[in-house]
DNA sequence: CTGTTAGCGCTTTCAA
DNA sequence: TTGAAAGCGCTAACAG
């Protein structure tokens, strides 16, 4: 049968507490005896019961990531990165998908990462005060992807000023008519970019001088299909705008399909900029705005493993990572590789 | 501080055992005092330690899900399906992303899931018999998705059979000049794909009497880069292929940017037919091979589940699930929505 | 139907 | 530097 500590003890002829701190490497343990406990694992083929370790120390060596979706890109580099630094830091991910409004309350209501984390990692949701209370209920670290709040670690880019810059390099080639394909700001899974990328996209028309028109802002819910049907209604306006800003990528490929249809050309008829710089980007040659989403994730899962693990001055607070403005073919027909 | 069950047990007048009875649903509690201890548990905010209850009994409530990547389509409709079924089961889901090479030795030589899963779910992995081997020695369930092994539980499809329906689909239009974008079916992370749809494609050809030219199968390394490069390479033959065959959705999407920057016509000067049906493709009018990912995943999942469980004669063996061809306007004109 | 009790396999004092 | 022993918070016989 598969080895315990207490056959590892036999083996090296020590005791089962040497094991373990030999095990740990835990100091004040003579070197020899280490040598002679860890052949004896090797041996035996031993590994610790991960539950029986929890249970007596209190810590699960596990970190829940909680995300509204998983099979979006962002999130799913989000995941893809945190996976690798907890395996690194030998943690578990316990994943918790929300999916829908119905899956949040749930976890929300449940709380099941309750006595099974050491830390949370909340990606991309706008929380309400009653959901931040439930979080702080835990009484364990938690760590923000995507906005900030005190008294949480958080990590993300600037929502509002990224959009701003898009929406300004729209304005500097000499767009005057800018349409939104945004997300819903009151989606009931309210996630953080639709809120302040539409401010940033009205405050660079402010700063334009450009009038606010509320048609020329229309929902594209995240996807291509909606980035479509998006841009097709403003298209069909009396005035349609000739630059677009899409808070995603993703809706923008729907909006360029949309123009193909419409047999306007990219960028001399209709220019448009998007926001992610998800790797298909650059393939369909779109301007956007690219941001470090794999570094952001490092960031919060480095600093949040540093809170538990009570490592030297842990870095908390708030980190904002820059964003760049891509300039591709989409908005700048001299940087167009089709 | 956070209740514990001796809270709950003086709180319900009763003793721990019974409140752990009551609170997992066992039989022979009267309705009476299960009652009084659930409402005592839930004035307390009680949730058991999962720790204290896998030491206990055993059962670690937790299932392994083992991918190669977690940022391609594919691998997130199945962690996002998995997640929700074993969720809805009460199980935890311990995700373990390969990732690269080293990823996938440094996993099957440490085998990190020892003492910490229920049972193993392996996604689209061409294993060696050592690495089946490593798998086995877990002592545990071993749910396969994407190939069958004898004395494993499998779900997936039939990729050769799909391929052949796809190429077939390519001959029945009456090309005979058919390139291939492939994966690499000897990459060191091989998965299960680019073997069979391979088979499949060159089974076709044989079937339709068409000699099988090496020149017209080249990789394409599963992303649109590599699929754009290779339908390139093979429209600069002397005689080059009027359709293709690509491995997945993603390489298709490539090769169609090939086609529009060559100025080709879709479908009339040039063919394309994908494989996944990704949500991307109907969007991009792609015809391809639909398969049933959410299907399989939950198959493989429940009957996993199923046998840890020990319910009612649990469903071992191999699933095969259906395919089926999806034509759209990159095949067939009529069809196009573009 | 309920309570008592002996673990589950570790970690962590405390002494030596 | 090491060992003995007391838990960690449950589950699972077993007895009643």
């Amino acid at each position: 049968m598969v080895a315990s500590i207490e056959d590892v003890a036999r083996k090296a002829g020590v005791s089962i507490a040497t094991v373990s701190r030999a095990l740990r490497g835990l100091p004040d343990v003579a070197a020899t005896t280490r040598d002679r406990v860890l052949s004896a694992a090797s041996e035996l083929n031993y590994v610790a019961s991960p539950f029986a370790a929890r249970l007596a120390s209190g810590r699960t060596a596990t970190i829940g990531l909680v995300v509204p979706f998983v099979n979006k890109w962002f999130f799913g580099e989000v995941i893809d990165t945190v996976e690798s630094a907890l395996r690194k830091a030998g943690f578990d991910l316990l994943l918790y998908n929300l999916g829908d409004a119905d899956g949040r309350a749930r976890f929300f209501e449940l709380m099941p990462v309750r006595k099974r984390v050491d830390a949370l990692l909340v990606a991309s949701l706008v929380l309400t005060d009653e959901e931040f209370d439930q979080l702080t209920a835990l009484d364990r670290p938690v760590g923000l992807l995507g906005l900030p709040r005190p008294g949480f670690l958080s990590s993300r880019i600037d929502d509002d000023a990224s959009s701003r810059l898009a929406v300004q390099h729209l304005v500097s080639l000499g767009h005057r008519r800018i349409g939104l394909i945004g997300g819903d700001a009151d989606d009931p899974m309210r996630f953080t970019p639709p809120l302040h990328r539409r401010d940033g996209y009205r405050a660079a028309l402010a700063d334009a001088g450009i009038e606010w028109r509320p048609e020329l802002e229309v929902l594209g819910y995240f996807t291509p299909e909606g980035g479509a049907a998006a841009a097709e209604r403003m298209l069909a306006l009396p005035d349609p705008p000739t630059a677009f800003f899409a808070e995603s990528d993703e809706m923008a490929y729907g909006a360029l399909r949309t123009f193909r249809r419409s047999g306007l050309r990219v960028p001399e008829d209709v220019a448009i900029i998007g926001f992610d710089d998800q790797p298909l980007s650059e393939f369909f040659d779109l301007s956007t705005v690219h941001q470090p989403v794999a570094e952001q994730a490092l960031d919060i899962t480095l600093r949040l493993l540093a809170t538990i693990t009570g490592s030297t001055e842990a870095d908390g607070g708030d980190a904002v990572l820059e964003t760049e403005v891509v300039v591709r073919g989409s908005t700048d027909a001299s940087r167009s590789v089709i």
